[in-house]
DNA sequence: ATAGCATATTTATCATATAATTAAGAAGGC
DNA sequence: GCCTTCTTAATTATATGATAAATATGCTAT
């Protein structure tokens, strides 16, 4: 989906890669980032390469330069976690319960109205684009679609009808975030996609022109989400604790 | 606020100038962006300089270049909205009710919600930035503070208080565009900043712990904003009509 | 017409030199 | 001793020129 931006020269290979290793944290917050020399060093690369990449990190709040003084990490309260390849970046490394959860509660702040305004503002088209996702949803239950993606197409495609153009931008944030939260559908046997039928329910109140219905039913449906990943945080709590009582 | 960031050095203020052109449509979206060596000559700047200023537009999805084919912009549905220096550059010149109305409905999804969280965890500490933010904007009725930036103070507290990096995010957005939005606050007189009563009530919720409450609050409040922008718009539009009805 | 080839244009990368900035230490005065 | 000022050195910032890689475009041959 973002691939059609970065177009895979080395600039951008190591500005994805450090990127990837400071959202890591394999530099320490506020200190001791290699100088430019250093990095050229590091990768091989020139410091032309080197010094574009720095700037693209810069220009989404990881790292701040300046003479003399060197290149820093920033703190993490100015990374631009709502940037795509930010988010992606921390995903692929520094998953955790944790982010998930903090970006699913900030689903539930956006989806719901979303969905609100989709009902009062969605084209034909659009619309047409929600029951298509629907429909590869259920396609997906026999096996026919991927359900991941479906699921995937059908929270992008309300974004989409929302006429919004923030809501919009969340498309990409939620792409990469359901595509990495499939781990946790793996790992934990209790988190499982929402149902059908709830997805459904949010697609008929659009259809019957039902804002208010359209945002009670999407909002349930990532409270349903959210408590699944409290159920997940506590069973790696109680499966740390397990471990400690092992130990001792 | 943001310009800790932006080290004001001639990339950056290079930076700035192409974005705030780009966003404001001086380079018709599909085509025609100036070649590197004409950028050289229009800055009179190095190839250096403007190819890290192109990287880091590009980093926030205004741009994308490939050999051969030269630098374009990006469909505006790629730029990174959320990304605090691009939407500065769009309330810097291309103003518009209609972004500032998405743009609070962007808020009026996140806020509810950033006050809901707060009353479940915000520390003492963040609960007393929220008192001194309200104490702000009732000195500010008596001439003592400044009436604007004691209301971002305190909305930016709330979404502080709310223990959630996504909503921490929206901080410099909120900073940029209520900032910006005081042109509304002039231009049209039935605008007005929400009331120290209303804001008061978030608090008290806050305070009195009923997570409840504080969302209905928040959402009271934005919905009152998004009332007065939805009058500015239709204000705006009468005037438009009473223009073309003088024309005629 | 179609496939393959040549060419020219633009960005991508490399290399090197010089300037600007500023932290840290040295020198000097009180 | 302590403060101020100056010097120095380290690092990024900027400038320039050269070469490589990618690829639209048009040409050629079949």
């Amino acid at each position: 989906m973002r691939q059609s931006r970065g177009h895979r020269n080395l600039t951008w290979n190591i500005t994805h890669d450090l990127g990837v290793s400071i959202v890591a944290g394999e530099y320490s917050s506020g200190a001791a980032f290699p100088t430019e020399a250093e990095l050229c060093l590091k990768f091989g690369a020139s410091r032309s390469v080197l010094r574009e990449a720095v700037k693209m990190l810069t220009a989404k709040g990881l790292l701040s330069a300046r003479p003399r003084q060197g290149t820093r990490i920033e703190s993490e309260d100015n990374w631009n976690l709502l940037d795509p390849d930010v988010l992606g970046w921390l995903l692929e490394r520094k998953f955790s319960l944790a982010l998930i959860r903090e970006f699913t509660e900030t689903r539930r702040a956006f989806e719901p109205q979303a969905a609100y305004l989709a009902t009062q503002r969605a084209t034909d088209v659009e619309k047409e684009g929600i029951r298509q996702a629907l429909a590869r949803m259920k396609a997906a239950e026999h096996g026919d679609d991927d359900p991941l993606q479906s699921d995937i197409a059908f929270h992008v495609a309300i974004l989409k009808a929302s006429g919004n153009r923030f809501f919009k931008q969340l498309e990409d944030l939620i792409d990469s975030a359901l595509r990495c939260s499939i781990r946790l559908t793996n790992q934990f046997k209790g988190v499982r996609l929402a149902s059908i039928a709830d997805h459904g329910a949010v697609l008929e109140a659009i259809e019957a022109g039902d804002p208010d219905a359209a945002q009670v039913r999407m909002t349930k449906m990532l409270d349903e989400a959210l408590e699944l990943i409290t159920e997940a945080e506590n069973g790696n709590n109680q499966r740390l604790a397990a471990r400690q009582a092992a130990a001792n």
